[in-house]
RNA sequence: GAGAGCGUAGCUCAGCCGGUAGAGCAGCGGCCUUUUAAGCCGUUGGUCGUGGGUUCGAUUCCCACCGCUCUCACCA
């Protein structure tokens, strides 16, 4: 019974596997170990008035077929793109063309042959020796695509979300979009690397499992140490490690790597994710401001070549100088309300007026936060830098040289997202003492995600610390916004999903 | 965590005010040595997400569960 099942469920599976009895029969190894490839779909493509009547080599998986007998013609994809070969029984030979007919769409060959056109035009490579590499024996989702001036159509294409994430290799083999995502991401993290590397500053790990978890507010994912027996976070942050690693000497101190917090799955948040963060001695948040300008545009040029770029139909300018305007004065162009100064009470009254909804336990900042996200933030689509956040929510910043009621942060904002956040580190140990303390009381409020008090940190402030400036940006969402993806999920290649059931 | 929607062939989708399912592509067989969403003829393939209930009878109606998507909440 469940046999025979199994036979209707694979009847596609188990023609391939009699065909690669077949290969077997004619002494072919359908699973072979190389291939000497020397060139790529889209350089002859490009350069085609060179490859014209040469003779190449090229390897890559069969994305479509279309036979006639005794010639076919296929479409071959390798990493660079994909290119039309032209199989014919006399210029292959009986026994290789016998071969030929045993391949399906999915198995990837090895061709040599010449460059040539064929009467519409279309470049392709008509070849002479042709070898499998590696038999497809599950079938591939089958996208037919078309061109038209220039542009490719695509039927049916592999559009099952679920799918595509979960099977991200099958994703990245049919849907052309989707590698070239991966590939700038690639571009940006590298290019991210290369600006910080030629400013100086220093590449550096520093731990994942953390005994107290800090930096950010957030549930951290927990875990725990058997030979040590100890409970151990994991990080949501990388902050106060690399602040250490000032008070420790070093100039500039960068990491990128992922960070982990336990909070709800959506769009733009993956419970693991990519964090950039950079600090620098004897510099301010003045300074940060001019280095994020200058790094995300350096970057986006390098990886799109444009400053001008399109999110989710929004057009961008990413063109320095970014807009500037305090947290306050852009609370009082969306609202109209001036809100400095305001108690935490007054607070909440404006609050319920604008029909935001608040926590009773939350504080003057946690508020304005809140006012900030409902009232503002969608309306900050060109790039625009929000500084000077209130003390409340900002237990790491540090106080604004000219009103103690502030500190001297901003946050990057580009088509309605922060990307970044950053500020003039808080290097007075007792400030910060006592600014953990009153973390600990919101915590003994209600607030799950206020931050815990780490006495090693205080310790290395007491050190003394440089004035530093900090910064910390979501690296996903860059890519997001730079590839235009909606989704956090479209640049993360393997996205955190529920358990597959069988 | 709450609400809404979706889940039918390998892929993209129809269908069903209840009578155990269709198309295109892919596959298989045939014709075809320059096709390109190749074409023409023929054809295989489905426990209609899972489990219950109502019913003579459920893919269809009801309930629960699982998964995904969207919106909201939390957050980056």
């Amino acid at each position: 019974m469940s046999e025979e099942q199994l036979h209707d469920i694979n009847q596609l599976m188990q023609v391939r596997l009699e065909k690669l009895a077949q290969l077997k029969e004619k002494n072919v190894n359908p699973f072979t170990y190389s291939f000497a490839r020397e060139h790529f779909a889209q350089d002859i493509i490009q350069h085609y008035a060179e490859y014209e009547n040469q003779q190449v080599s090229l390897a890559g998986r069969i994305m479509s077929l279309r036979r006639m007998g005794k010639a076919a013609f296929a479409n071959v994809m390798d990493s660079s793109g994909r290119i039309q070969i032209y199989v014919r029984l006399d210029d292959v030979g009986e026994a290789s063309y016998e071969v030929f007919k045993l391949l399906d769409i999915g198995d990837i060959i090895g061709v040599q042959g010449k460059v040539v056109k064929t009467h519409t035009g279309e470049i392709t490579i008509h070849v002479s020796v042709l070898e499998l590499l590696t038999k497809n024996i599950r079938p591939l989702p089958i996208v037919k695509e078309k061109e038209e001036d220039g542009k490719i159509i695509t039927y049916d294409a592999f559009a099952d979300t679920e799918a595509r994430y979960r099977q991200r290799y099958v994703d990245l083999v049919v849907n052309r979009n989707v590698s070239d995502v991966f590939v700038k991401r690639a571009k940006i993290i590298s290019g991210i690397r290369q600006y910080l590397d030629e400013k100086g500053f220093l590449e550096v790990e520093t731990p994942v499992l953390q005994p107290i978890y800090g930096g950010a507010t957030a549930r951290p994912f927990t875990t725990h140490h058997n030979a040590l027996n100890m409970k151990l976070y994991m990080r949501i942050a990388d902050e106060l490690y690399l602040k250490r690693l000032i008070v420790g000497g070093y100039d500039g101190v960068y990491e990128i790597s992922k960070d982990f917090r336990n909070e709800g799955i959506d769009r733009t948040h993956n419970p693991e994710f990519t964090m950039m963060e950079l600090y620098v001695a004897y510099k301010d948040y003045y300074y940060m401001m001019d280095l994020v300008e200058d790094m995300v545009t350096t970057i986006a040029q390098k990886a799109l070549g444009t400053l001008k770029i399109t999110y989710q139909g929004q057009e961008i300018d990413l063109t320095p100088p970014w807009k500037r305007i305090t947290l306050f004065d852009a609370i009082k162009q969306h609202t109209g309300l001036d809100l400095y100064g305001k108690s935490t009470e007054e607070l909440k009254e404006v609050a319920k007026r604008l029909h935001i909804e608040i926590e009773s336990f939350w504080g003057s900042g946690k508020i304005l936060d809140a006012i900030f996200g409902e009232k503002v933030e969608e309306f900050l689509i060109q790039p625009t830098f929000i500084i000077d956040y209130p003390v409340e929510l900002s237990p790491l910043a540090k106080r604004h040289r000219n009103d103690p009621k502030l500190v001297e942060r901003f946050e990057p904002f580009i088509a309605g997202r922060e990307i970044g956040n950053s500020f003039s580190e808080l290097n007075d140990p007792i400030d910060q003492r006592e600014r953990f303390e009153s973390q600990m009381a919101l915590k003994d409020a209600g607030d799950d995600e206020a931050q815990m008090l780490d006495e090693d940190f205080l310790r290395a402030l007491e050190y003394g610390m440089p004035p530093t400036a900090g910064l910390g940006m979501g690296i996903d969402r860059l890519i997001m916004l730079l590839t235009d993806s909606p989704s956090i999920r479209d640049v993360i290649l393997f996205p955190t999903m529920r358990p597959e059931i069988k």
